[in-house]
RNA sequence: GGUGGGUUGGCGGAGAGGUUACGCACCGGAUUGCAAAUCCGUGAAGACCGGUUCGAUUCCGGUACCCACCUCCA
């Protein structure tokens, strides 16, 4: 069985994960709030954990790992995007959750068990609070609820940071009603032209950092193996949550393991709302990058390590998934068969396992790819291992070029026949040894953006970013094929 | 000011106290009607200053620079 190892940002340390119950391992991920289209960066803890819980699955079984990623629906941030359009919030929040599972669902993600609301939890959210007050973690005061940081010796221990050490540099909401500046919100008053949920404290809402404690306690029990998010999300959301749970229920663990994922940059600067060089998930896609490309894009930095995307990045990823795609094609009998996981490389498994290194996965995968490209038979066990390998790591897909393709689809060109018969144009101009025909052919499908390579067993080509389907439609009329 | 992380060859990017990372690009060779692709191969690194060690890019300390968090953010 292979060893997985995760680094821990409770302890700083990389540990063996030992599940709590290897029967039913269960795993939380802080979701979106939704208000607007995910961001690229939104997209590197879902991929992150995809790895993650994939790996689990594999190694404990899929029917034994419980993921959880919930949806922030009650929110400032939603209640303003509400003010300003005049719309309603369920209307947002639902457009939203819609999108972003088309969104993610295009990156490969897998969908998590359980996508729990904020909203569904209100319930919920207001006990653990009455149950924080009762043992004096929180009070009320002015209509708002406030956990009293002072009363858990152990707040800041996530982020390595102390209370007073926070107050003396930083800029910290000093409402009059908290006893400390370093209190934070549980729940606050809402007007009537607000969301809000009758409690003992009056009409009101949850603040932000209570729902991941009731929803994870309510899915997944006071105790469960693993808490992810972004690494922004450490401090203050993820200490806060830590500060909720471990207090209202002192004999549990909370979380065991806690992964943080360093933020994605553009240009060497973090990609944020606040800096408005953000660009989301669907603005790529609709420009015509797969979500495998995305997808492999961050494969290739390790997950604690700050990733820039780049173009140079994107076209590398491209052009390697187009070769595997033609490896596919080529190296199998069948192309089309499908895989169980059965043949999982084990050299992957033990790189996902040392702290999801999926950059050592790329490595691996090269050199299977090396493998397969000096080897003639169809069919290899190495070629088998491959693509099982592929599908495993949510690769099922290599058509970087199916969105080409859809849009010449839609011009009614058959742009596969055509290129077929083109090519067997060129061969018969080749065998006539009527050089300059092939050469315009050739020279033709370049400007089209038809890759074409020879190989000792006939050509194969493939569509290049640039395709162009109506050159590749003038070429063939002029070759009259 | 406090906290955390980083600095690797032209670019991207890992692991390991001592043996080729790897990919892209480049260069040489094979192959090709030409080219592409493919195959084989060469070269190229570890911010700076100290320390530990037989030996450090890898461990420890310091310096410089970069990034993030401390305020909504994955």
């Amino acid at each position: 069985m292979v060893e997985i190892r995760l680094t821990n940002t409770r302890t700083r340390k990389k540990e063996v994960f030992e599940p709590l119950d290897a029967g039913n391992i269960r795993l939380y991920l802080c979701g979106p709030t939704v208000y607007d289209r995910a961001h690229l960066g939104n997209a590197r803890p879902v991929l992150v954990f995809d790895v993650l819980v994939r790996l689990l699955h594999h190694v404990y079984g899929a029917d034994r790992v419980t993921y959880v990623r919930n949806f922030t629906d009650v929110d400032d941030k939603i209640n303003a995007r509400a003010a300003e359009t005049g719309r309603p919030i369920r209307e947002i929040t639902e457009e939203t959750i819609q999108w972003y599972h088309d969104d993610m669902d295009a990156l490969g993600a897998l969908r998590p068990d359980h996508e729990p609301r904020a909203t569904d939890y209100i319930v919920q959210m207001i006990a653990m609070i009455q149950k924080l007050i009762e043992s004096g973690h929180a009070y009320a005061a002015e209509g708002h609820v406030l956990f009293d940081v002072r009363s858990y010796p152990d707040y800041g221990k996530l982020s390595g940071r102390s209370v007073d050490d926070m107050i003396a540099g930083a800029r910290v909401e000093v409402a009059p009603f908290k006893r400390d500046p370093m209190d934070f919100v549980l729940w606050k008053p809402s007007s009537d032209d607000l969301p809000g949920w009758d409690s003992l404290w009056g009409r009101g809402r949850p603040g932000w950092h209570i729902e991941c404690s009731a929803m994870s306690e309510a899915l997944l029990g006071p105790s469960f193996d693993i808490h992810g998010g972004g690494i922004d999300l450490q401090f203050p959301h993820h200490e806060n949550e830590i500060a909720q749970s471990c207090c209202a229920h002192p004999k549990a663990d909370f979380a065991r393991f806690w992964l943080h994922n360093e933020m994605l940059q553009v240009e060497g600067k973090k990609m944020s709302k606040s800096l408005g060089n953000f660009f989301t998930v669907r603005d790529l896609l609709d420009r015509g990058v797969p979500g495998e490309v995305i997808r492999f894009v961050f494969f290739q930095t390790h997950y604690r390590k700050p990733m820039d995307w780049t173009e140079e990045k994107r076209e590398a990823a491209v052009q390697r998934l187009n070769k595997w795609a033609t490896l596919k094609r080529n190296s199998l009998s069948d192309s089309e068969r499908s895989f169980d996981g059965s043949m999982v490389d084990e050299t992957v498994l033990e790189a996902l396992g040392e702290d999801l290194n999926t950059p050592a996965v790329l490595t691996r995968l090269f050199s299977m790819e090396r493998e397969i490209m000096s080897s003639t038979k169809q069919d290899t066990e190495i070629a088998l291992s491959f693509f099982d390998t592929l599908q495993f790591l949510g690769f099922a897909d290599l058509d970087t070029q199916r969105l080409y393709r859809e849009r010449a689809v839609r011009k009614a060109i058959d742009t596969t026949a055509m290129i077929e018969a083109l090519l067997a144009a060129r061969t018969d101009a080749r065998k006539a040894r009527d050089f300059a025909r092939a050469d315009a052919i050739r020279d033709g499908f370049a400007a089209a953006g038809v890759e074409v390579k020879d190989t000792p067993q006939g050509a194969e080509w493939s569509l290049a970013p640039g395709f162009d389907a109506a050159r590749l439609a003038e070429l063939a009329r002029m070759q009259g094929s």
